[in-house]
DNA sequence: CGCTGTATTGACAACGTTCAACGGTTGTGG
DNA sequence: CCACAACCGTTGAACGTTGTCAATACAGCG
């Protein structure tokens, strides 16, 4: 599963443009590249967290399961960010399951270099915290809607959301271009799988959107996001 | 409002004791100590992001109003953390309102001096990284609950994150020692402040808790934990 | 060709919100 | 010192949204 890293793929992220030349040799010294195809996990929700990692291409989703056994899926991971990143929540296990959506390229590193190169590494610790204060605002965002929103505005936030991190242009509309079940966007709206069927088979009548096994096309991006606003 | 940095405060933060003496004083060199009233406002949702801040003494409460006028409280804010670093989230305004829900103190330092101070103090950086670091884990619980939970559970889980923040020992149970309204609690919890006075009045049936006007007391820890898990 | 995972749809029950009215406490001004 | 307003909390009833249960359909895959 190791490969020589792609300095091709790796030169583009803004961690390491922050980094420079130099940094990112030596950041880099201590790394290895691994390679995931379509629904390989990286790693399992309360396994010891030994290793930290940057997505250089593809695609994860980190999910978690709760007590009663009902999983959510907590963050979508693309590339150029951190995960894994366990010490950062002074934690020792990982909070949640990675798994690989897409054919995936991630690098690695040893959890015990991570002090070390944070210290060291302004340029990482800022791409941390980004990271981190990304993914905090998201959590927020989420959990406003949870509290004050009905399910229909939920799921079209959700649509959107994923549109904006995943979307690809196409004719008459901008396709979700990988494999999203109902399940899921249920798990991202809080919400189970048939009432997301229910919104979205009501959304297809209105030529909102056109769905298909695993598949998701927006046609009307403007209605979609006034249904999330509240002004529909 | 401005008075002199009280030493004693200080020294005892993990912050300042990560900086070690010399880095300290050079942190301190730009702060200046500010105090609040009960219920004054320290910064407003959508002001510009001038200054960021640690709390030295109090107790503060930061919440968002959506676009459709309901507030939810976002977070609480305890002696030791550090808030208002919008810079943290790559923000130049004040996602949220903080208000001084008792007598507080905090030291506050220019938002320009964010980049120098986190470049030449690693303790500064770990210490935001942990704050931002728990801040997500607790939204992630949130989401958790408000996504899978019916409302006494969350209510449940709400009272007990109250109590293992603020809870003071008290003949009988566990006080939470500042002014808790029913409708603080309905917008921790993502409910309205209807079903918390149901769900609250029904426990002390059970003789859970002993309610009051923004007063609450715990009197079966124990008890709540399993509702909150589930096994009630 | 049957199996498994995914999706659709209807009927029904339940949970929780909304609406409305009322009771109690605190604080204020005459 | 009392009356009054403002606020916080309680409770009942009705309604609506959404989850649950159940049956069916369909696609991909060995």
């Amino acid at each position: 599963m190791n490969t020589t890293i792609d300095r091709a793929l790796v030169q583009k992220l803004p961690l390491f443009v922050r980094a420079g030349d130099a940094g990112t040799e030596a950041i880099l010294a201590t790394a290895v590249s691994r390679r995931y195809g379509a629904g390989a996990k990286v790693f399992d929700q309360g396994q010891a967290a030994d290793q930290f990692f940057i997505l250089l291409h593809g695609c994860l989703r980190v999910s978690q399961t709760t007590s009663t056994g009902q999983p959510i899926i907590v963050r979508i991971v693309n590339p150029g960010e951190l995960f894994g990143i366990a010490k950062a929540l002074r934690r020792t296990d990982y909070p949640g399951t990675a798994t690989a959506v897409s054919e995936s390229i991630a690098l690695a590193w040893p959890m015990v270099a991570w002090d070390g190169l944070f210290e060291r590494h302004a340029a990482l610790a800022v791409t941390a915290m980004q990271t981190i204060g990304g993914q905090l605002q998201q959590a927020h965002a989420r959990i406003r809607e949870l509290a004050t929103e009905n399910v229909e505005r939920r799921v079209a936030h959700t649509v959107l959301r994923l549109v904006s991190q995943l979307g690809k242009p196409e004719a008459g509309g901008t396709r979700i271009d990988f494999p999203v079940s109902k399940q899921d966007i249920a798990e991202l709206s809080g919400t189970t799988l048939h009432t997301v069927s229910r919104v979205l088979t009501a959304w297809e009548g209105h030529g909102l959107v056109q769905g298909g096994r695993q598949k998701l096309l927006v046609r009307d991006l403007a209605r979609l996001q006034q249904i999330s606003d509240g002004i529909l």
